[in-house]
DNA sequence: CGGTCGGTTGAAAGCCTTCAAACGGTGTGG
DNA sequence: CCACACCGTTTGAAGGCTTTCAACCGACCG
């Protein structure tokens, strides 16, 4: 039970502000409302690589706030493999649907060295119930995260390992607050080549291979926890990526063409019948 | 359109209350706000198979409700392959999610002629603030369909096209109430070989193949649209499945033992440091 | 009755995994 | 200070799971 600590905040930032500023980014939220987020109570504690969080099955009254460092939550298969479905980055609540599903499903690992705000769900709670603006902004805040799910599920499901990584990096440069099209990409991305493997359903030495060919093909680059992304426009085309899901903006493609078989797809209501 | 809501719910209820009790199966829920729930307005709309309900992209005004038939939420490639992300049956909203993220990041389509309800967000968001608990209620559904999506990934991610179809199976038993060890359990689940693949990440071919297989071994057949489960036992084996995502319910097993690498995982707060 | 759709099967190819070994870096203890 | 162990990376070779390509069949439909 080592190494939680209350905290004041007197200097830096209060550990939320981050995490509302997210919140203020998609939804609207009085001046109140977000100094009632943002002096919530939270409880430090510091993890360190490949720590459980929290395990498969307990039931939690807490939700978790990145501050520093990186923290994934993962399936595993009874063989033992491990599936990440997440990774969140500082400013981001790693397990906010715990508010409503407080029995885990999934566990909750430090992938480095973190830093992470334990924020009681009864605070939260209550500031929701004071504000529903809070509440609809939590409640989409899930729905924002589970879109991300949504993405990599497509991902592992439907895309060889070289476009899986290139949409992966591509992500992480736009959660980062990389612009698609900024030149001279660099960013730290301190993850070891297993666990990337592990959140792209692949085995880390396919990962290194997978790596080795994107730097030669001088798309990118990925050494001592540092991702330079050489041609944006190529890493993005190799990975299929339209960053719209991150931000719920507009997606700028079309509906792509479909496979020429003969289960096409035909859109509802084209004039004619539906059925 | 004015019946009371009964107890059981007679042959012809109205189309939004199975969706109603699907929420109070795990949400308090006042009569009042159900009885608001079920007289929301909807409008009815027939689709045929294959059809497209909501396109990539489209931003909508309306939630859909499934009332008969079978509807999947997918992504898609570049190239054109598809990937679910979802199926929904019947007393299931599709995209409850879009209330709060109208912009669509994939697609929905009919896997059977399905009739589905279309609820104006309006008159959903009405009610929800009307109800506090029901927009915990509509918030929790988003989690639960969410944490159905993570075991998606997981099996996606980490089985084979064996486990991962004994897998999708077992759900699909228990979501349409077949509780595991139910013997003899025999339901209806329309979908063509092809889109078991576009479910699972997989190729029709191969779907076909492991399908032979499961029922060579005994375990389950897939004909004419029905699944019968032979040995639930050993397919939920197989698949290596435990139902307690679906419920919220505490899962039975305990962490299953890591692989035996390097990287282990060790629990934080062990006893000494967490780092 | 031709055409389409869905299912079934075979053969070959390919992507990825598994197994193994070696290397450099880092931290620890002698 | 060095030996040593451990971790993460890198590379090769072999094997396997899955895909791809093709063909055929039965059922349904206009």
């Amino acid at each position: 039970m080592a190494q939680q600590a209350s905290l004041s905040y007197p200097f830096e930032a209060r550990p939320l502000d981050l995490f509302v500023r997210r919140l203020a980014a998609h939804s609207e939220l009085s001046s109140d409302a977000r100094e009632a987020l943002s002096t919530l109570p939270a409880t430090r504690m510091e993890v360190g690589p490949h720590r459980e969080i929290v395990r498969l099955g307990e039931t939690v009254d807490h939700a978790c706030l990145v501050h520093r460092g990186l923290v994934g939550r993962f399936g595993q298969t009874h063989s033992g493999a491990r599936q990440f479905v997440s990774v969140h980055v500082p400013g981001e609540m790693v397990d906010l649907y715990s508010l409503m599903a407080p029995r885990t499903t999934s566990a909750l690992m430090a992938l480095t060295r973190s830093t992470v705000f334990q924020v009681p769900h009864r605070a939260l709670r209550d500031v929701a119930h004071r504000f529903p603006a809070v509440s609809d902004a939590l409640w989409r805040d899930c729905v924002l995260q589970g879109a991300i799910v949504v993405q990599w599920l497509v991902n592992v499901g439907r895309r060889d390992a070289r476009s899986r990584m290139a949409h992966f990096i591509c992500e992480m440069a736009v959660r980062r607050g990389h612009g698609p099209g900024d030149s001279a990409v660099r960013f730290e991305l301190p993850l070891t080549q297993e666990q990337l493997g592990d959140l792209l359903g692949l085995t880390a030495v396919h990962v290194n291979r997978t790596l080795m060919a994107l730097r030669r093909e001088q798309l990118m680059t990925f050494a001592k926890g540092y991702v330079e992304i050489l041609e944006w426009t190529a890493l993005a085309a190799a990975g299929d990526f339209d960053p719209s899901y991150l931000a719920g903006e507009k997606p700028k493609v079309q509906l792509p063409a479909s496979r020429v078989t003969a289960s096409m797809t035909r859109p509802a209501s084209a004039g004619f019948s539906n059925l």
